[in-house]
DNA sequence: AAGGTTAGATACGCTTGCGTAGCTAATCGA
DNA sequence: TCGATTAGCTACGCAAGCGTATCTAACCTT
């Protein structure tokens, strides 16, 4: 009698369908994650995704493809809504949301195409037309723009730079250091630089400058 | 008699020396530019600086060393000195000179390795020890650094965070839209981000809440 | 002009990856 | 169980790149 190893039920050795379909999207974003845009190859992926190439070929002409394909299917379809009575709570909030899409396999392989985008410009364009529908907007502008409509903050001062703030500084930490940023690091970009930016000014001690005149206009000397 | 075209000194056809290593460096700051850190390869290295591998072995192990050196001889010295009479235009004048490092072979060349750092550590870090002596700061910070010394800004307010804003909104620029900031965009981050963050408010109309309570603290209904 | 040094050219065996062809094995549904 | 479908395996010729060895040509100094 031929005895299996201890297994209860019987395993089937080869996936098939979807399931094959999702072991290879997860290889992908793994791939393009390690080796970036530039060193996604057939052999890579099948090698991670244990499955062959011609598997791959099957579905796929290329790795760009099955990448995009990967992406459109992790794609976040959207958001959770802010409330409306905590701005800096809700803030702090958009900016772990962030933090938690940059360590999804998806959003860490976005990252990578973003980084790369100069070199493959046709693969953000794809990236655009067939993932994002549209720049929907940072997760802090979805917090700013509902404030601004609830009538709490001056709508004029939602400028693309002030849009721009809480990622960028999020996106810079992250290549400065290599680390995501802890939960009083977001707590100071909010407060030491998007609060600012919409009026509320920074928290300060009394100061005032030393009697040299007006920093902002230049000097009549 | 043998005719030579139309040049009136003789050509030598090799480069020796120190000709021949800086493009060697031109080179390799092109290539890692075009095809990244994991693209780089003495092949394409020595055909674009249009020389042969055994002379690239014979000084260099692998591109990477080549790389650094590279980076080491480039790399510039000492910024120019900000003024002590216009911080706005001063702040401005930084982030131009950001943007003109961006645009030179040895800024976008580090900006590519940056943008992998996570998949290169110990370049990074190499680049750490040898070419940056250390994080001598960024081109805003310098100006904030200098005119709080001279009393004319509030030095508590010159936060890790705040010294990173005019930065993170470049390379955030240049990452969404592959194009660099023009002056308009500069100043537009100078006003509406960097000013308010050191205690200057953006410049508004006229503007009030409606009356639904403040927005920084939570609601207590 | 001669000699020493350096640059460039060429070849090599090996590895990795490409895309394809052909075949067998596994799986599923009737 | 059988047949259709799908997954996996293997081999192939080609290309690119590696690092090395060997040789010739070019350049510079005495």
């Amino acid at each position: 009698m031929d005895e299996k190893p201890q297994v209860l039920t019987p395993r089937r050795s080869r996936r098939r369908g979807d399931d094959l379909v999702q072991a290879v999207y997860a290889a992908v974003l793994a791939e393009v994650a390690e080796l970036g845009v530039g060193g996604l190859t057939m052999e890579g992926i099948a090698k991670r995704a244990a499955t062959a190439k011609t598997s791959l070929y099957r579905r796929w002409p290329s790795p760009r493809e099955l990448l995009l394909d990967a992406l459109y299917e992790a794609h976040p379809q959207e958001l959770p809504s802010p409330g409306a009575d905590d701005l800096r709570g809700d803030l702090i909030q958009a900016l772990e949301q962030l933090v938690g899409w940059m360590v999804a396999p998806a959003g860490i392989a976005v990252m990578a195409v973003m980084a790369e985008r100069q070199r493959h410009p046709d693969l953000v364009e794809a990236l655009y037309d067939r993932v994002f529908d549209a720049r929907g907007g940072t997760f802090t502008y979805t917090v700013l723009r509902h404030y601004a409509a609830q009538g709490q903050i001056d709508p004029d001062l939602i400028t693309p730079v002030v849009r721009d703030i809480g990622e960028a500084l999020v996106f810079k930490h992250v290549t400065d250091t290599d680390e995501l940023p802890d939960d009083e690091k977001l707590a100071a970009i909010v407060d030491q630089a998007i609060l600012p930016a919409i009026g509320i000014p920074p928290a300060r001690k009394p100061w005032s400058p030393t009697p040299d005149g007006d920093p902002t206009q230049p000097s009549t000397n």
